[in-house]
RNA sequence: GUCCCCAUCGUCUAGUUGGUUAGGACACCAGCCUUUCAAGCUGGCGACACGGGUUCGAGUCCCGUUGGGGAUACCA
């Protein structure tokens, strides 16, 4: 059996979006699973939306996905001379042949049918007029047949196809000599030898269209496999404006490359019960077969689960790594490691479903100026806290060694010095006074790391809080 | 309008020769744990769109209805 052969042929138009990181991503599995070659080809025939910066954006993307190619990045606008080749060859076997009507013409006519019950479809005026070279300003279309099946078998949603008379002639060359996608792809994926088309379903109903461009051309159609659109919120097909698509936003905002693969890889394609899939578990298992059919919607939720997953099995030097330029961000510097920050990261490990919520979560580590939180000073720094937080703080001058431990045992005994106060009344205004927030790891893992000379500091801050609460009440 | 496709818990899905108490995950709720929040553990809620067939038996097969989506470009 010939090897196979897969590509990934986005349009340079924006950033690499999910869909299209899900396509690559099954057209890179199916390559990895079964020893193929993963090919990457640029579709930049419409030179008025492709750019030489999206085409960087998507292969970036590409990379901090970790799928890898094996030929390529092909541009297509490099190929024209291909193209341009295929369509005189069918002009001269009398598959395609020169149009000369307008676009206003076309359009009149498209409405008028419309508008009296037609289906719309290009009407052939020109189909046998034999049109030379020098008919002027003309489009070149490709020769239909009026009747028959135009049927192929799609790897995921079976025999699929439509009869001839519902598709009309298309353009395949442009006036300006310039293909256009429905031959380009076909051409492009004859010669560079792609054994399976995989891509999403919104190319369904355009691949008989393509099958009859390949039969004109004398060649056998490839294997297609259509994979269910990914549908936003609204049930519709992913939209730049309407839904969070790009990968790059996901990434920027700390997301794990990781917790994006498993959570589009799920997103339309199934093993079992299973969950959690690794790019490798995804080359070893990814099948066509375990592809569904319907649209999936995205929905964040499980990609914060996944986030945190994988965050959690983090090597602790790769997610000091990783989480630096966030760390930074939030600085505002940038971050020297220290053992009490390893320690307070792997901490907030089980608190973070991105980098950028732990690097948040850090803030009252990595600066020395701390934000109080208001809710959380209104509910924890009150006046009934200022004994308790002043004879802490007295009796943290002398901890020493300034460790867990011995932050324990001054906790317990200021605690049982207060009257035996539940520890909750002592540990939650402390937390707010060095913290700024209700929320942290635990109370003495916060002190140890934070450091003896800023704790006492921001204990202070968080008394004159609290009395001038209680100045605020009395007068 | 025309053509095509899809239909299991809120969401992602398991279900692959018709026979299951319809399973899992996320989310949600409750309890436990606890110095907060998490994490963890335990339990709970929750679905075969509807109507006809075929069959001893239908989530699984057929038809219809409804609902949703996609395509109908000198975009890809």
């Amino acid at each position: 059996m010939k090897s196979i052969r897969t590509r990934f042929a986005p349009s340079p138009t924006g950033f690499l979006h999910l869909g299209s990181a899900r396509t690559a991503l099954f057209n890179w599995a199916f390559a990895r699973h079964h020893g193929g070659t993963f090919v990457l080809r640029i579709e930049d025939t419409d030179h008025d939306r492709s750019t030489r910066e999206s085409e960087a954006a998507v292969l970036e993307g590409m990379r901090w996905l970790g799928l890898d190619w094996d030929e390529g990045p092909i541009r297509q606008s490099e190929r024209s001379g291909r193209h341009r080749a295929a369509v005189v060859s069918l002009l001269e076997s009398g598959r395609a042949y020169r149009c000369i009507c307008s676009k206003d013409s076309l359009e009149a006519r498209k409405n008028e049918d419309l508008a009296s019950g037609g289906n719309g479809l290009y009407d052939g005026r020109c189909r046998d007029l034999a049109l030379g070279p020098d008919c002027g300003n003309h489009t070149v279309r490709i020769r239909l047949p009026r009747e028959g099946a135009l049927g192929f078998d799609d790897l995921v949603f079976g025999p699929s196809g439509q009869d001839a008379s519902q598709i009309g002639d298309a353009i395949i060359q442009r006036s300006d000599g310039t293909p256009l996608y429905n031959l380009a792809v076909v051409v492009d994926d004859i010669e560079m030898g792609i054994t399976h088309v995989i891509r999403g379903a919104d190319h369904h109903p355009n691949t008989p269209l393509q099958v009859a461009i390949y039969r004109a051309l004398g060649v056998d159609p490839p294997f297609f496999a259509h994979v269910p659109l990914i549908v936003g919120e609204s049930g519709k097909k992913l939209s730049k404006r309407r839904d969070n698509v790009s990968i790059q936003e996901f990434q920027q905002e700390g997301q794990l490359h990781e917790a994006l693969v498993n959570w589009i890889v799920r997103l339309g394609w199934s093993h079992g019960d299973d969950e959690v899939f690794s790019l490798d578990d995804i080359a070893r298992l990814f099948d066509l077969d375990h592809v569904g059919r319907s649209a999936a919607r995205a929905e964040p939720a499980k990609l914060q689960w996944l986030g945190q997953h994988y965050i959690k099995e983090l090597e602790s030097d790769v997610l000091f790594r990783r989480v630096e330029p966030f760390l930074a961000s939030v600085a505002g510097q940038a971050i020297q490691d220290s053992p009490g920050l390893r320690r307070l990261l792997d901490a907030l490990r089980e608190r973070s479903h991105t980098l950028m919520e732990m690097a948040e979560q850090a803030r009252w580590l990595i600066r020395d100026e701390i934000e109080y939180e208001e809710k959380a000073v209104q509910k924890h720094l009150r006046p009934v806290a200022i004994p308790l937080l002043t004879a802490l703080r007295t009796r943290l001058e002398t901890v020493d060694p300034w460790d867990e431990a011995q932050l324990e045992r001054a906790f317990e005994s200021v605690a049982e010095q207060e009257g035996g106060v539940k520890m909750g009344k002592l540990a939650q205004p402390t937390r707010v006074a060095v913290t700024g927030r209700a929320v942290s790891p635990g109370i003495y893992e916060t002190l140890a790391a934070i450091g003896r000379d800023r704790c006492l500091t921001r204990l202070g801050t968080g008394i004159g809080l609290a009395e001038a609460r209680a100045a605020a009440q009395n007068s």
